[in-house]
DNA sequence: ATTGACTTTACCCTTAGGGCAAGGTGTAGA
DNA sequence: TCTACACCTTGCCCTAAGGGTAAAGTCAAT
C-alpha cells in the first residue's frame, strides 16, 4: 500500500488532486485507515491513475472520465466512441486556433506599420438607401441562437416549397427580420421571409423606406462591427431606428463552402430625428 | 445613449456580462441614472466593446485587457508586445494540440484493432541490475519543478568546469538523484551528480547495489509510467525501496532537438523484502 | 520523548460569467 | 389615465478543477 504522498509522487499528481478525486468518487483509495483517516492506494491503482491522466490530456472532463471508468461492459467500445468524438473536437479547435492566429498575425503586421488595430472599422461602408415596398412571404417565430441554422434551413425550405406550389416569383434573395424583443428564454422574435412579386393572401406588406445598408462579405462574426458602424452613422447624422432590422442573404449560407464567400446585406430602417428645438 | 439591452444586442454581449464588466471596472457605462440605477452606454463605447471582444478572442484575460485599455501612453506599442506574446502562446498551444492529436489517433487505431489503450505499459522493460560503487561529484539543493531545466544547466556546467579544472575523468553520463522529501514549498531535494573515476575530496561514495533499471526513450511525460512499472515489478517480486531514485541522462537534453531522441535511464534502488514469516 | 515530515479536515479563492428571485421602472396600447 | 409587459436593478448561489492556508492529529526515526 502506498500513502497518498508516495502515490502522488509516482504518478505526478498532487495530493490535493488525489483528495479531490476521492471526494468526487473518481478514484477512491483502496483502503482508508478508520482510526486516523489516512488514505492508502494499491499498486494496481497506479495504472488507473495513469489512465485518468491520459484521458485528461485529451480534455475529457472529470465527469466524463468517471463515466468511462464506471462503464463495466463494452468499456473499450465506449472509449472508442468517446475518443473519436474528442478527436473531432480537437480538430475543430485546431482549426479555430489557426483562424485566430491568422487574425492575430494580421493585427500584428498592421500595428507594426502604425495602423491601429480597429482601423478595419473604417472600411465598413454605410449607405442611406430608399427601400421600395416589398411583399413578404414569411414565417415568424421565436428562435434560439443555437437553433438558428436549423430553423433557417427548415423555414426557408418550407417557404420555397410554397413559392413553387403557388407559382410565385421571388423578387429578391431571402431575408430575416429581427423584431426587437430581448432574447428572452424563448429566443429572438425572428421572421424568415422571401420577397415575392405577387401580392396575394399569405404575404404581407413591408415598407421600411429609409434604411442604412451595409454589405458584409465574410463571416457573421463581424456582424457586431456592422451594427456599431450603422449606429455611429445614425447618431452622427441625426437618424433613429424606425423598424425591425433585417438581413438579406445574397449568397445561400448553406451552399457556400468558404465563409469568406458569404455576402450579406444588413438593413437598419431609420428615420430622421425630430430635431428637438 | 443606449440602454444595457440595446448595447448588449449591438455588440452581442450579454447584459450579465456587461454588468460584470462594470463591476470589475473593465468598461463602465458612460452614465448611470442616479434615480433608478439604469446604465446607459454611449455610441463610442461600442468600439471599445468590440476591441475588448477582439482581445478576448486572443485569449487575453479580462485583467490583461483592463491593463491594455488603461495604458495611456504608448498603448499601441504595449499592445504590439502583448499580441506577439499571445501569438507565441498560441503557436505553442497548436503544437501541443497536434502532439496530443497524434497520441489520440494512435490510441484510436489501437482500440480499433482490439488493443487496450494502456497496453503500451507492457512494453516498458524493467530489469534488476547490480550497480557498482560510484564516486559522485555533485551539487545538492532544493529545486522547484519549474526551475529544474534552469538548475540542470546551471549545476552541470559548474560540475563540468570543476571536472576540467581538476582534470578528473567522467566515468558515466550525468545523473540526478531525487532524495525523497515531499515537494515542499522549497521544491524537491535534488542532487545533480557526475560519476568520476577518481575518488578525491569533493566526491562522495554512492553504492545503490541492486536497482530496477528502465531505459526510457522519448519524452519525460512518460516518467510516471516507468515509475509505475517499477513499482509493480517490485511488488510482484517482493522488493522494496532502498535508496534515492536516480536518473541517468544518456543523451544531453539540452543538445537533443527532437524529444523522441532523448534517452534516459531510471534507476530505482531496491532490496529484497525481509519475508515476514 | 521529541522532532520533523506527513496526513487529516475545513474553509476560502480562482475565471468569466449564468441562473434565478424579488422588486423597481418605462412605455405602449386601451 | 390605467395597466400590462418588457425591461432594469441588486443580491445570492453555482460552475471546474483544484490551489492555498490553517489547525490539529499522526508516523517514524532519533
Amino acid at each position: 500500500m502506498l500513502s497518498i504522498g508516495e502515490f502522488s509522487k509516482i504518478c505526478k499528481v498532487s495530493t490535493k488532486t488525489l483528495r479531490y478525486y476521492a471526494e468526487i468518487g473518481l478514484i477512491l483509495p483502496d483502503e482508508i485507515n478508520p482510526e486516523n483517516g489516512y488514505r492508502y492506494y494499491s499498486i494496481e491503482q497506479l495504472e488507473t491513475m495513469l489512465f485518468i491522466n491520459r484521458l485528461k490530456s485529451y480534455n475529457f472532463s472529470l465527469e466524463e472520465i468517471k463515466t468511462i471508468l464506471e462503464s463495466e461492459e463494452a468499456q473499450d467500445e465506449k472509449l472508442y466512441f468517446a475518443l473519436t468524438r474528442k478527436k473531432k473536437e480537437f480538430e475543430k479547435q485546431v482549426q479555430e486556433f489557426e483562424k485566430t492566429l491568422d487574425q492575430l498575425n494580421n493585427d500584428i503586421s498592421n500595428l507594426k506599420q502604425g495602423t491601429p488595430i480597429m482601423s478595419y472599422l473604417e472600411n465598413i461602408d454605410v449607405q442611406l438607401v430608399e427601400v421600395p415596398i416589398m411583399y413578404l412571404l414569411s414565417i415568424r417565430k421565436m428562435v434560439h441562437e443555437y437553433a438558428f441554422a436549423e430553423e433557417y434551413g427548415h423555414c426557408f425550405s418550407k417557404l420555397f416549397r410554397k413559392i413553387a406550389d403557388d407559382k410565385l416569383t421571388m423578387s429578391s434573395p431571402p431575408m430575416v427580420l429581427f423584431h426587437s424583443g430581448e432574447f428572452s428564454s424563448f429566443g429572438l422574435d425572428t421572421e424568415f421571409a422571401i420577397p415575392v412579386k405577387e401580392y396575394v393572401t399569405g404575404t404581407r406588406n413591408f415598407h421600411p423606406r429609409l434604411c442604412l445598408k451595409t454589405v458584409l462579405c465574410g463571416s457573421y462574426s463581424n456582424l457586431s462591427s456592422v451594427y456599431t458602424k450603422q449606429r455611429e452613422w445614425a447618431e452622427k447624422e441625426g437618424y433613429e431606428s424606425n423598424n425591425a432590422l433585417y438581413e438579406v442573404y445574397v449568397t445561400d449560407p448553406s451552399q457556400v463552402s468558404k465563409e469568406s464567400d458569404l455576402i450579406t446585406e444588413i438593413y437598419y430602417p431609420v428615420k430622421k430625428k425630430a430635431s428637438s428645438l
